[in-house]
DNA sequence: TCGGTAATTAGCAAAATACCGAATCATACG
DNA sequence: CGTATGATTCGGTATTTTGCTAATTACCGA
């Protein structure tokens, strides 16, 4: 899990997965939209590709990128549950005395 | 809001984020969870800082750290709200393919 | 097989990050 | 005052991250 965090905590990869979030995308395409170099851009498809968070798929000589909704979506849940956010007290346990 | 991605990025910060959501604490409590030295931890007390999800009050020679809860939640939310999700069937584009 | 295109890997420099010990600041107490 | 305590800032080092160019791999078409 600490992967996915680490891949979010970049911009450029922010703006990948935002990009990606409209339509998937080919690596040049989506380098396309940026200045960075090429190589940069494959490293960042790496980290994203490693935190599960985009699946890469080889067609031809080019390789598409698809954004994984779920498992962004579960890293953003898990994150939350483990700051004990979303959940409008569950009574499932009794949170600290809390004593104001 | 990057400073917030960055600060969520590091293990050591989000285990002291774990600690105050359990009661507010003071650096020096905070410190005693942890091996690193108190300099150390102090630098992670900054950056929680500038990223607005702690709140530090100092009373005598001691500071006390809380955790803005609000803060943090409104970060994910917006984080959630960025990449499209807790709305269901965003309706706003026709999601390519997707058969089965 | 040869040339061209798409993308990655290799190798390296620069910047940011994390860590520590020592020094410093601020307050409390005798 | 002088000292002790809680915490931060300072100076330095090691590691990680980010970026580039050049080289490499993989595939397609003529």
């Amino acid at each position: 899990m600490d992967r996915v965090y680490k891949a979010l905590a970049d911009p450029t990869r922010r703006d990948i997965l935002r990009l990606l979030r409209q339509r998937a995308m080919t690596a040049g395409e989506l380098a396309g939209h940026f200045t960075l170099s090429k190589p940069t851009l494959s490293g960042h498809f790496a980290v994203l590709r490693e935190a599960g968070l985009v699946h890469a798929e080889k067609v031809g000589t080019t390789i598409t990128y698809r954004l994984h909704l779920s498992v962004l979506e579960d890293a953003l849940r898990c994150l939350m549950d483990g700051f004990g956010l979303g959940e409008r007290s569950t009574a499932t346990h009794k949170p600290e005395g809390e004593t104001s």
